[in-house]
DNA sequence: TTCGGGAGAGTTTTT
DNA sequence: CTCTCCCGAA
């Protein structure tokens, strides 16, 4: 019976898995199947009737991780998992404190802030204090109340130590202003939740008693409260001999602990063996993703750091070929030969149509690193994807919905409040405001409360909002949900005010359109938790489908995983990169200042630990990522801020033994290889097929600028930003096969060189070159305005006239 | 209310 | 170099 789920596991992972029923340390190595331990683990459990579903309790860090386990779960037992929970830190301390909100000091229907929603508070509430925003950093307040808090410290109990005594007002401030409006920031969730399990013997013991399995992933990345509240969970001290009542089963790496700069405490992981009596750590040694090559470079830097746990990570599959360290002039020829080496294999490995791009990934330290990049994917119409950005709950207009939705919700929230009062713009300026403003302030009341009480004293214009928001929440009381959000988007007037941007208004509508879609798929999967019928039997204290989609789209702000199986190349920062795996590996900007980072050499006292540190397990996170194929590349000159720097070799790539390298600097770079689409010489320059189209002299990559992303880029309603550049579609070299693919270009487009054009966005400008053809033609226009541009003709055509 | 200029900053990121 | 933010003018 059993057998089936433990057939396949190594001995340690056997182990791990069918550890006895008391907390565990499991130390996992990157790609040593830690996911897998992880949900047989659970799945083990059940089989052998040790735990029933509502016994366990998986806590992740992100909503995927969740839905990962989750998934595979479902798909190794006929089990019904719905009593099982399983969530990230901060869904699971929602979902406590929703079925115990009255317990915890919250209105049931409190709403959560995310970081921008908690900035523009601090914000608020300082220049309410009449505090300097010039001289006091609102970002360093806010900074300063969310580290308290993860560190489990209230106003009350910071110290003047830790913080000046302004800080602290305002964090006190700002507390009193959050109970006021009933909304909770993200670090709340997890204090409140921690405060009433540790106050409450009721709720303690209830959950106590119910989770006798808890199992965390990723723990190397806990903070100093999340982990007191595992605690907590556990009963710490509670069971036999002093140990956990409850059994912990806990996963983590702490070479792979990257996230110290936003408070995860990698001491955690040696308190937990001593706070929780773990009797043995299991270590997941053996690698099944990366060659041996791969393997010995990331040992060989990761064994420059001191203090670690200890594992050393082998495989038992191929050697694989030496990892390249290719040395560039600048950051245009880096992502040439970038561009150059996915196009050259490519072609060799054939048209898999599955994964001929996504097999590539392209690492970078900062995100400003993919400018170059995506210019030049573009330019050489190789399909690409950057991961990060803009999420979908994020969005201008997104949230300017949400905040109507939440004002139906909870009118208190004075964020919403401000966010919806002018939006669309009804004439409420500053003035009106700040009067409204400073009476809440002097009355100790939330705008919404000081605007009702105004009665007659109210201004007509937010006589006309207030009626608005009335009527809206009674419209939307008897509507179903669906229905009420798209009654909200027409009757609070955003539609005709975003009808009226011609730009990108549709996009926006469509946008807000989109969420009905959410809500519907919300409701369908919405479901009430059990506990919450055994505390709350009255039928009106279960949550209405809005509460509960409103938190939704806060704690999961969006899926970025969407598009996820595009055939693109991959470009992402090494910080999002940790979880997955590809085939080929570009660890870009592999220099002493970048890789490790300038901020993280300097100073030692910033990080506690010394960042350098947390830089060389970002190197070997960026490194196991590869699974077969692996390169570096640096350059000599790199320009930043509009400065040139000349950076050295990362330290971190000469730790790894010569024996596993390929040394490549293009004075060595003899044999010229030419694909057709250009040529990689002993220059280093890229040198176009034709020799003067995209030449060094053309600077075609350099003049591609940020403007033109929106015109490259599918801007579906989702959040994923794939660009397809021109795919051209000619090989050859020869100056004169070049200019009759140019004439065919003009052909394809109706442009030639030297037209003057309108741009409905980008205004005039003149045709500067035109390659590719068809449905690949790409136009460079120097517009007057907004400088010279790169656009993709098939999506630039129908905002783009002759003049 | 919106636009434009000027100043300043400029790792990494989930919830 | 570019983006963001804030302030002042139309």
């Amino acid at each position: 019976m059993s057998s089936d789920i433990l057939a396949g596991l190594n001995p340690e992972q056997h182990r791990a898995v069918t550890a006895p029923e008391e907390s565990v340390l499991i130390l996992a190595g990157a790609g040593s199947g830690k996911t897998r331990v992880l949900t047989t683990r659970i799945a083990w459990l059940l089989q052998e009737n040790l735990a029933s579903t509502s016994e366990i309790l998986a806590v992740t860090f992100t909503n995927k991780a969740a839905k990962e386990m989750l998934a595979r779960l479902e798909g190794m037992l006929p089990y019904d998992l719905r009593r099982m929970w399983v969530g990230t830190f901060h869904g699971i301390c929602n979902r406590i404190l929703r079925i115990h909100a009255a317990d915890a000091g919250l209105p049931k229907t409190f709403q959560i802030l995310d970081s921008g929603d908690q900035l523009s508070l601090v914000k608020r509430i300082m220049r309410t204090a009449d505090l300097d925003l010039e001289k006091n950093d609102p970002k360093l307040f806010q900074n300063f109340i969310n580290w308290s808090k993860e560190n489990g410290l209230r106003a009350s109990q910071v110290t003047v130590k830790d913080a000046s005594t302004l800080k602290i007002d305002v964090y006190r401030a700002y507390e009193n202003e959050c109970q006021r409006q009933g909304v909770v920031d993200f670090a709340e969730l997890l204090l409140r939740c921690y405060e009433l399990l540790a106050r409450s013997e009721l709720v303690r013991t209830h959950y106590l008693k119910r989770f006798r399995h808890i199992l965390v992933d990723e723990f190397q990345d806990t903070n100093v409260l999340q982990y007191k509240w595992l605690k907590l969970l556990a009963g710490e001290g509670l069971g036999a001999d002093g140990g956990p009542l409850n059994a912990v089963f806990a996963v983590g790496d702490d070479d792979q602990s990257i996230y110290a700069f936003r408070g995860a405490n990698v001491g955690n992981m040696s308190d937990f063996m001593r706070d929780l009596h773990v009797k043995e750590t299991i270590k997941l040694e053996q690698n099944y993703r990366s060659t041996k090559t791969v393997l010995d470079a990331a040992n060989a830097v990761i064994d420059n750091n001191n203090g670690r746990l200890g594992k050393n990570l082998w495989t038992a599959g191929v050697k694989g070929e030496k990892i390249v360290v290719r040395e560039l002039a600048d950051e245009l020829a880096e992502a040439a030969s970038v561009v150059d080496e996915i196009r050259r294999a490519e072609r060799r490995i054939g048209p898999d149509a599955q994964t001929r791009w996504r097999r590539f990934a392209i690492l970078y330290r900062t995100n400003a690193q993919s400018r170059a990049l995506e210019a030049e994917f573009t330019a050489r119409g190789v399909p690409y994807r950057v991961y990060g950005g803009l999420r979908f709950f994020e969005r201008a207009e997104v949230k300017d919905l949400l905040g109507y939705l939440r004002m139906i919700t909870n009118p208190w929230d004075d964020t919403s409040f401000m966010r919806v009062v002018n939006t669309p713009t009804r004439g409420i300026g500053a003035k009106t405001l700040e009067m409204l403003q400073q009476t809440a302030a002097q009355n100790g009341q939330t705008l919404w409360a000081t605007m009702i009480q105004m009665g007659d004293a109210l201004p007509p214009k937010l006589c006309v909002f207030r009626d608005l928001i009335f009527s809206l929440r009674e419209t939307a009381q008897n509507m179903k949900l669906t229905d009420a959000v798209s009654h909200v988007i027409s009757a609070s007037g955003l539609q005709a005010f975003y009808e009226k941007d011609q730009k990108t208004g549709q996009d926006r509508i469509a946008n807000m359109k989109e969420v009905i879609t959410a809500v519907d798929g919300w409701l369908r999967s919405e479901q009430i938790p059990e506990d919450w019928l055994a505390f709350s039997p009255v039928n009106d204290e279960v949550p209405s489908p809005m509460e509960g989609f409103l938190t939704q789209a806060t704690l999961e702000a969006g899926d970025k995983n969407e598009g996820q199986n595009i055939d693109a190349v991959q470009l992402m920062t090494v910080h999002s990169a940790k979880g997955l795996e590809f085939p080929w590996v570009f660890i870009v900007g592999a220099e002493e200042g970048i890789f490790p980072h300038f901020s993280a050499t300097k100073s030692v006292s910033e990080g506690g630990q010394g960042g350098l540190a947390e830089e060389r397990r970002l190197m070997y996170v960026a490194i196991t990522r590869a699974k077969e194929r692996l390169f570096f590349t640096h350059c000599r000159a790199r320009r930043m801020y509009g400065q040139s720097f000349n950076n050295k070799l990362s330290s971190f790539v000469k730790e790894i033994p010569d024996a596993l390298l390929k040394m490549e600097s293009e004075s060595d770079d003899e044999d010229d290889y030419d694909d057709g689409w250009g040529r990689f010489s002993r220059g280093g320059r890229w040198e176009g097929a034709s020799g003067s189209k995209y030449g060094s002299s053309g600077g075609w990559q350099r003049q591609s600028s940020y403007g033109d992303k929106s015109e490259g880029r599918s801007s579906g309603s989702g959040s994923s930003s794939a660009g397809y550049g021109a795919r051209k579609s000619f090989a050859g070299a020869g100056s004169s096969l070049a200019a009759a693919q140019a004439k065919r270009a003009e052909a394809d487009s109706g442009y030639k060189t030297g037209d003057a054009v309108l741009h409905d966005v980008f205004g005039a400008g003149v045709v500067k070159h035109i390659v590719g053809s068809g449905d690949t033609t790409v136009l460079r226009i120097a517009f007057s305005g907004s400088g010279t541009k790169d656009l993709l003709f098939k999506i630039a055509k129908a905002k783009l006239h002759h003049a």
